[in-house]
DNA sequence: CTGGAGGATCTTTTT
DNA sequence: GATCCTCCAG
């Protein structure tokens, strides 16, 4: 079969034009697709604007997945382009597999000449290879994970004597990845930026840490957009190879991308302007890592003569459910707005629970998983979806306890584990000799008598050299450099290495891989190790060479770890899903549980302190995510009392609960409360119900549990949160409310003074911060609680 | 150079 | 509570 078009398509024929009626003809299918025909208007209308800038707003579970891949095979279909024309990106590996497989469903094994469907990184990087010298790297430039970045960072402050505890090597990690997110080069950070870290020295370390990037032949995940976008700008030629060749581009979650993202698309759409983005500014939720909700919101002030496309009509929710997400999301002023609808009519409302403390809300949701059980339902179509990884703690602990079979998404990342890491550190040496930061990784690992001392001095070799360490350490061995047994060790390791190294073709890459774990005395360390950890590491090694299989060769298994940082596992058991919510967008359940909706926590602290009005509104639509995942049925809830770092914290409700519409709600009392043996002990002064400020939370004081909130430190738990709902009116005032919020003089407490708190007794104040005290207990020792648990005397 | 003890810091999310 | 880091004694 020599018809088939893709053989004899090669990547290069930039300039070749498809005939008319394209693969469909060919293959003679009809004009009218039967793709088509299952459509809604608006999807169709996404589908069929195949020219210009369109930016398709798809709201939560409209069919965006859907539009994406059926816009990719009618443009395939219509012969408008070969699939090595399109260029389509997205964010996570996850989404890029799922639409190669949907289009595969969908027309077959033309995905295979689809090169450019991949993550930014992804194609970055496929770019880049080509045109390394140009920015200043080889080809087989090495990609440097987070951690690898922070380990360099940090040999740059010390070489600048920099207090490395005041000035953390992550802070300047995360100002570095900031300024790449921007697409800023060293050269363009802002004066007034540069001093954000250790004086004024921020910007030259970013300078420093790229000059070594270059020296080390290496590039982090920033650079691959960054470095990327220089090729282009400086390039005019390069730029117009990939602009001729890019006849149409397709982004999704057009809502995160970044600024470095967003020119990358615009300089490569320039010319054809053939750019269709989806999003939903709804569910932009990664604003922390640079994301621009703006860039979605300005879409058609930059694409000139875009056609907007909103597809509003849900296929995914019951009317409560929708009605209750958009009330919430309603809330937020920075949006372009749309309106979900439906055709369902059944459906129950959500329901809120209050909780004693966050194991009442999980020995809750467990039983209500208990009965799922019992009822056979599918496990897989519910999930619980946390704010904060710590949260999990406690839902995973009742699980285990129930035995209820449950999965974690989204987790601790497999290639991120120490022993993965040390594993693919010996990998990449050998493949990759100079490869100084994994050889300095491994070269003690297992302890060989190579300490710092030693590794100084081959790095001093190295650098006077203007060689990699690997080499140097070769070079060192031959001196008298160093003393008798570390010259030893080092003198094995090398040869270890470059006996490795020549088996490279000559055996299979699992097998070079165990015997390199094997024989350097990796695996012994750990069968050696007694920790309880140490069997699951074990483990892990050997899931490890298992993935390797895969692959052809070990330079192309280590490609694609650089990139892709998890693994898929392969799940047949039902199991209850266990994530944060961010991991869940894109993802959809029967039953979501939503619990932890207290103030400080969700929305967090952290989003309201650093980002003000714009965190609290990032915060919102993450609750908005999280509401909107659930198809059937969403159980929300919060507890009054959380443990955080050992301590106990009150909590109130989030003022998320208050902005759902009262008609889609119904309020519950834990099915489980009995109060536990905790107690709020003092006072009972009563009438507490007596305020109606309009800042009352009215999941506060529903039956039965009202008496409970007459406590003085309830009544001033009360005040503050109603002070802290009359700046919901001003939002310019939103940072630092709550927990910073300074009471009328009355209620504070001072340093010195004698407390007594319900449940580590007597105390003295030692520090006072806000509403924050450090409290000298008598018996309990020194504890953190907020003052609103303490009374005097 | 190693190992253990003690201390500090932290828990938002990802390529 | 856990992990990571530093410091100090062998």
């Amino acid at each position: 079969m020599t018809s088939d078009p893709l053989e004899e398509f090669s990547d290069d024929d930039l300039g070749y034009v498809p005939k008319e009626g394209g693969i469909a003809a060919r293959a003679g299918l009809t004009t009218e697709a039967p793709y088509l025909a299952s459509l809604n208007p608006e999807q169709r209308a996404a589908v069929e604007s195949l020219d210009g800038p369109v930016l398709v707003l798809a709201g939560a579970g409209t069919g965006k997945t859907r539009v994406l891949t059926t816009r990719l095979a009618h443009l395939l279909n219509t012969g408008r382009a070969w699939p090595g024309q399109i260029l389509a990106v997205t964010f996570t590996n996850k989404a890029a597999r799922e639409m190669k497989d949907r289009i595969g469903t969908l027309i077959g094994g033309i995905v295979e000449g689809m090169q450019w469907l991949g993550t930014f990184h992804s194609i970055g990087v496929k770019i880049l290879r080509r045109h390394a010298e140009l920015v200043g790297l080889k080809s087989d430039f090495s990609i440097l994970d987070t951690d690898d970045q922070i380990r360099l960072l940090k040999q740059i402050i010390q070489a600048h004597e920099i207090d490395e505890k005041r000035w953390p090597a992550r802070q300047l990690a995360s100002h570095i990845d900031g300024w790449k997110n921007r697409g800023l080069t060293p050269d363009k950070v802002p004066a007034g930026e540069a001093h954000a870290y250790a004086d004024g020295k921020g910007a030259l370390f970013y300078g420093e840490y790229q000059e070594r990037l270059k020296v080390l032949n290496a590039a982090d995940f920033g650079d691959l957009l960054l470095e990327c976008l220089r090729l282009f700008l400086e390039n005019p030629d390069v730029l117009e190879i990939y602009r001729k060749k890019f006849k149409y581009m397709l982004v999704d979650e057009y809502q995160d991308t970044n600024v470095a993202q967003y020119l990358w698309l615009r300089l490569l759409a320039g010319g054809h302007k053939n750019i269709c983005c989806v999003g939903d500014d709804d569910q932009s939720i990664y604003g922390w890592r640079g994301a621009e909700v703006d860039n979605i919101l300005r879409f058609e002030k930059d694409f000139e003569g875009a056609k907007v496309i909103r597809l509003e009509r849900n296929y995914r929710s019951t009317p409560h459910i929708l009605a209750a997400a958009s009330g919430l999301i309603a809330n937020n002023q920075g949006r372009l707005g749309k309106t979900l609808h439906t055709d369902r009519e059944d459906g129950e409302p959500l329901l809120v629970r209050r909780h004693w403390d966050d194991d009442e809300e999980a020995r809750a949701i467990g039983e209500d998983l208990e009965q799922a059980q019992r009822r056979q339902e599918n496990l897989d179509e519910i999930a619980i979806l946390v704010r904060a990884s710590f949260q999990m703690r406690s839902m995973e602990d009742r699980f285990i306890t129930l035995g209820l079979p449950y999965r974690v998404i989204g987790g601790p990342r497999f290639y991120e584990r120490a022993e993965i890491r040390d594993a693919l550190a010996y990998l990449k040496v050998t493949a990759q000799p100079d490869n100084d930061l994994a050889f300095e990784r491994i070269i003690n690992v297992p302890k060989r008598g190579l300490g710092d001392v030693t590794v100084r001095k081959a790095r001093a070799i190295a650098s006077a050299n203007g060689c990699s360490l690997y080499r140097a350490s070769r070079m060192i061995v031959e001196t008298d450099e160093l003393s008798a047994k570390p010259r030893g060790a080092m003198r094995k390791v090398v040869e270890e290495f470059s006996r490795w190294r020549s088996l490279i073709d000559a055996m299979p890459h699992t097998e070079l891989a165990e015997m390199i774990l094997d024989e350097s005395g990796y695996t012994e360390m750990w069968q050696n190790d007694k920790s309880p950890q140490a069997p699951g590491r074990l483990e892990n090694l050997k899931e490890l060479v298992r993935s390797m299989e895969e692959f052809e060769n070990l330079a192309g298994f280590l490609e694609h770890i650089a990139l892709v940082m998890d693994v898929e596992r392969a799940e047949t058991d039902q199991k209850v899903n266990l994530m944060t919510l961010h991991s869940a967008k894109g993802l959809e359940f029967d039953t979501v549980f939503l619990p932890g909706w207290e103030e400080g926590l969700f929305p967090h602290q952290r989003s309201l302190d650093e980002n003000g009005r714009a965190g609290l509104e990032e915060e919102r639509r993450l609750a908005y995510v999280g509401i909107t995942r659930a198809k059937r049925k969403a159980v929300l809830s919060f507890a009054q009392n959380r443990r955080v770092h050992n301590l106990w914290q009150n909590a109130l409700p989030s003022r998320f609960l208050d902005e759902l519409p009262e008609a889609n709600v119904e309020v519950a009392e834990s099915p489980s409360s009995y109060g536990g043996g905790f107690g709020w002990g003092a006072g009972s002064g009563g009438g507490g119900g007596g305020r109606s400020g309009l800042g009352e939370s009215r999941f506060e004081n529903f039956e039965p549990f009202n008496n409970t909130y007459s406590t003085p430190g309830w009544q001033r738990a009360k005040e503050r949160h109603s002070s802290g709902q009359a700046m919901r009116s001003s939002p310019s005032l939103i940072e630092g409310e709550l927990v910073t919020t300074a009471e009328p003089s009355a209620e504070r407490f001072v340093e010195g003074e004698i407390v007594n708190h319900e449940k580590f007794g007597p105390g003295v104040v030692t520090h006072v911060e806000g509403n924050k005290l450090t409290i000298e207990f008598e018996n309990a020792g020194r504890k953190r609680v907020l003052d609103s648990f303490v009374t005097r005397g």
